[in-house]
DNA sequence: CTCTGTAATTATCGTG
DNA sequence: CACGATAATTACAGAG
């Protein structure tokens, strides 16, 4: 709230200096992040109220979308090298894995045991580190509330997340590519990769992004203002999210619907990832 | 491949 | 606590 105080809601200024933020906070590490997180999330959230009453002006409005355009390009960069580490990281995992079950023979394929499996060393946290959860959490974001952010809500010890083994990683590349979310081929092995302990699999990911994508309301837009053209939808989509063209400015209603849409799937992503009551029943 | 419709399953909430 | 209603998810079939 203080963030943006006062008189002047919003100048292109605030947008501007974003980016020199941002890059600040990327070299300052995941702490500086989330600090940055959360100035971007308040200045978007307030954007996207003034954009609903038609309080900008068109200059303010492409300013705000070219920032936004950088941010999410510098973000995304930061987030397909940590994916791609991680990647690495995970096979790596699982050659040496495979090595260790030559020694101990047996224990291939474990259909039912998902709590045990302590793997071979990190408890947790294999693929995440707090650089790509921070600028995960963070993208394109708007949504000021307290999002997943390992780094203090779930602290420490049992940081859980039992659920489907993919899901973390399927949001941050949905919520990453909200202006195009149809992974190819490669990235969704590259997202099972990462997740994998067994029974997930290339086809359940094709069903969840379907799902996701009918669920964040993306398919609605599609569907009533570009007739289900895919093509059309995602050439909006970036004129939105990733950089507006002069020539064809989009309709302020429209950026509204985009905005919920990506609210929505936001939303999802911390419906699924927070930690709920029944984790109370698992210890001891 | 994706989209829509839908069945099946699971989690959550209000009530007696 | 158990129940029934409701919401959210996942998977699948049929069509394009």
């Amino acid at each position: 709230m203080e963030l943006l105080s006062s008189t002047t809601p919003y100048s292109s200024l605030q947008f501007q200096s974003a980016t020199d933020d941002f890059l600040r906070a990327v070299v300052a590490g995941p702490k500086a992040l989330e600090e940055f997180s959360q100035k971007w999330s308040a200045l978007q959230k307030g954007f996207s109220l003034a954009t609903a009453e038609s309080k900008l002006t068109q200059q303010t409005i492409s300013m705000a979308a070219v920032t936004a355009n950088d941010i999410s390009i510098l973000g995304q960069s930061f987030v397909d090298l940590q994916v791609q580490a991680s990647s690495i990281e995970a096979s790596l995992r699982a050659e040496s894995e495979a090595i260790l079950s030559n020694f101990f023979g047996s224990d291939s394929k474990k259909p039912n045991s998902r709590l045990s499996k302590p793997s071979l060393q990190s408890p947790r946290h294999p693929t995440s580190t707090p650089i790509s959860n921070a600028l995960a959490n963070m993208l394109p974001q708007e949504n000021g509330r307290g999002t997943i952010s390992m780094t203090e809500s779930a602290q420490s010890s049992s940081d859980p997340n039992p659920l489907p083994e993919f899901i973390e990683h399927a949001y941050k590349f949905f919520v990453a590519n909200i202006f195009n979310p149809y992974p190819t081929r490669e990235e969704k092995q590259a997202i099972v990769d990462q997740s994998n302990t067994g029974r997930v699999t290339v086809n359940s990911l094709t069903n969840w992004f379907t799902n996701a994508r009918r669920r964040c309301g993306w398919a609605d837009i599609l569907k009533r203002r570009c007739d289900g053209d895919r093509e059309e939808m995602v050439d909006l989509a970036k004129r939105v999210f990733v950089q507006p063209d002069p020539k064809r400015p989009v309709d302020e209603r429209v950026i509204a619907e985009f905005m919920e849409m990506k609210e929505n799937a936001e939303s999802m992503y911390e419906r699924n990832t927070r930690v709920s009551s029944w984790i109370d029943e698992l210890d001891d």
